[in-house]
DNA sequence: TTGACATATACCAATAAAGGAATATGATTC
DNA sequence: GAATCATATTCCTTTATTGGTATATGTCAA
């Protein structure tokens, strides 16, 4: 068997980082165009054009005709996988995280204690 | 060129479906044997290997002998790359949404009372 | 120390991705 | 309609990955 296609879903799609900048750069809300990506990435433009096909396969971008050129716009929703699935282990490096470490070492304490 | 090494990054280690399942079985906190990970996955032992080494790769999980077996555990604080990208679309898909689509349709709709 | 057990590693086949270069497609302008 | 501009697509090479299968490594037990 082979790695699983980068379009298979969003978690693959964002694996390489020249997409996550590209998804970074569209954030604002605007849409872009490819020429502006090409330039904002240095990335040479069929570059740019494969990686956006990418990113339109799973969702992550639409595409809109203007004129020659074609703009490119985020859907954000699509990112929501991600998100809900690292989300549960945010407690682990927020301030929380001494609280966390004095549960785990109280009750380690009260297991010892016990034997 | 080719694509991005899986133990490149988290992002890349976490692409992979399986691995995101074992990531999810260590989310106890509790370290466990690779047999138990092999049962629970359904994945034959040396594919659950590999799949280990590609976490153990990139700091998401730390081994510990005991006896014949090896513990696994997960190192959560490595997964804070991932959640600080998304974190910022979380107001995409949050009780949000609407007050967004709001904000947006208004100052569309001042735009277009300017001209 | 021999055997059983747990896990890792090496090797193989099939698959696909990434960037580069060249070219095709499609829209605009003159 | 021809030249031009913006973007997509094709072809190529290089390189990894995945899951098997087989085997090596290391630990415990009798």
């Amino acid at each position: 068997m082979s790695r699983a296609a980068t379009t298979s879903d969003v978690f693959n799609a964002i694996a390489e980082p020249r997409r996550r900048e590209i998804v970074a750069l569209l954030a604002t809300g605007t849409p872009r165009a490819v020429g502006e990506l090409v330039e904002a990435t240095g990335l040479a433009q069929p570059a740019v054009s494969k990686h956006l096909a990418v990113l339109r396969a799973v969702g992550l971008v639409s595409v809109q005709r203007a004129g020659k050129s074609r703009l490119y716009a985020l859907n954000p929703a699509e990112l929501k996988p991600v998100h809900d699935w690292v989300k549960p282990f945010e407690r682990f490096w927020t301030d929380q995280l001494d609280r966390i470490k004095q549960r785990a070492e109280r009750k380690a304490k009260e297991r010892s204690e016990r034997n």
